[in-house]
DNA sequence: GTTCCCATGTAACCCGTTACATGATTTT
DNA sequence: AAAATCATGTAACGGGTTACATGGGAAC
C-alpha cells in the first residue's frame, strides 16, 4: 500500500467528509467545533491535505458556484476513501500521544525561580484550566440529548473534562506542597 | 529583541545546559530521563537547536577530545543565555498546549464502528495508559528523597500520573456507558 | 462611502521527525 | 572475526504554522 502516508489529520478530514461533503473552508469551521479540542486542524493544513487526498483518489471535488461569496470547491469521500477510513478506524491501535506541555518545562526548572514566581505561574495556569474546563462542560451539556452522533462527541469532551479536573487536583497538591516548603 | 525566535524546546535545552555543560548527545540522554515525558526532544533536533543557540550567543562550545569514542563538542550556557532563560522562566505565561490525541479521532467517529471494535480500541488504550502510569509512578518513587532539584522533577511526574489516573477514570465511565447501550 | 468583516484560498517557512553515516568497542 | 552496540553526528523530508491575498457585503 503506497497510501500508508496518511496522518491522523488525514483521517480526521476523511471522517468529517464522511458525514457531509464540504469545502476546505467549511471543514475548517466544522473542525473548530468538533475535533479541535483533541486534534487541531488549521485551514491551510486542511487545504493541503485535501489536495493530497484527491491525488490519492480518496476524495473527489467539484467547483460550486455561489452568489455573493467566492466559488468554492466541494469535496466528497470516494468509495476508496470510505474504505481507507474504515480500515484505519478498525485498527485498534490508539496511536501515540506526544505530550507537549510547556508549563512543565518551567516547573521542572523551578529551582531557578523565586517561590512566588512559581506560584504566579501556577495561578495563571489554573485560570487557563478553568476556562478550558468550562468549554468542555459546555460541549458536554450541548451533546446530552440522545442523538447517536452526539454520544461520541460527548465522550471526547468528557475526556477533556476529566483531564482538566486532574490538572486542578494537581494544582491543589502542588500549591499545598509549596506552602509547606515556605514556612519551614 | 531579534532573539524572540526561540521555542520551548530551545528553553528546555538552555535549562538543561544551565545544570551542567554537555554535548548534544549527552543532552539527548539527559532529556530522555528528565523532560521527555512532557516535552520530547529528539537528538537531531537538539543538534540543530544548539547550532542556532550558539549563533545567537546564548551558548558557547568547545571541542573536547576523548579516547575510544568520537570527540565531542561540549556546550555551555553563556551569561546572555542564562539571562534569556531566566527572562523566559519569569514570564508567568504557561504557554499553549496543543492537544493531539489520535485515539479521540477514532472515538469521535465511533458511530462508524461496531460496538465491539470500540471496546477493543479502549481496551488497548487502557493498557497503554497503565504502562505510562507505572512509568510516572517509578519517577515519583525515584524523586522522593528530599533533593531540592528532585522536588520539581517529581511535580512533573505527578502531573503525568494524575492525568493517567484521569484517563483510567474516563475509560471506566465510557465502558460503563457502552454496556448500557448494548443491553437495551 | 470608508472601514471593517466574511468567505475563500495561496505562499513561505520552520520545527521536529525519520533515515542515514561512521568508526571504536564490546559481545558472541 | 562477525555481529551487535555505543557515541557521536548529518541529511533529507514533511506536517503544520503564521503570514499574506482578494473581492464582495455589512456596518457605521
Amino acid at each position: 500500500m503506497s497510501r500508508e502516508r496518511l496522518t491522523p489529520s488525514s483521517y480526521a478530514i476523511l471522517g468529517l467528509l464522511a458525514r457531509r461533503p464540504a469545502s476546505g473552508y467549511e471543514i475548517g469551521a466544522v473542525a473548530q467545533e468538533t475535533v479541535h479540542h483533541f486534534w487541531p486542524l488549521t485551514r491551510p493544513h486542511i487545504y493541503s491535505e485535501l489536495a493530497k487526498l484527491e491525488e490519492l483518489g480518496l476524495v473527489s471535488s467539484t467547483e460550486v458556484e455561489q452568489r455573493g461569496v467566492p466559488d468554492k470547491r466541494e469535496y466528497r469521500l470516494t468509495d476508496g476513501g470510505a474504505e481507507e477510513l474504515d480500515a484505519w478506524l478498525n485498527d485498534p491501535d490508539p496511536g501515540v500521544q506526544r505530550p507537549r506541555h510547556p508549563l512543565l518545562i518551567k516547573v521542572f526548572l523551578g529551582e531557578r525561580l523565586e517561590r512566588d514566581q512559581v506560584r504566579t505561574l501556577l495561578e495563571r495556569y489554573r485560570r487557563d484550566v478553568e476556562a478550558r474546563r468550562a468549554e468542555f462542560e459546555a460541549i458536554v451539556a450541548d451533546t446530552s440529548d440522545g442523538r447517536p452522533r452526539a454520544t461520541f462527541a460527548r465522550l471526547t469532551a468528557l475526556f477533556g473534562l476529566r483531564r482538566m479536573e486532574a490538572d486542578l487536583a494537581w494544582l491543589d497538591e502542588v500549591e499545598a506542597r509549596l506552602e509547606e516548603g515556605t514556612g519551614a
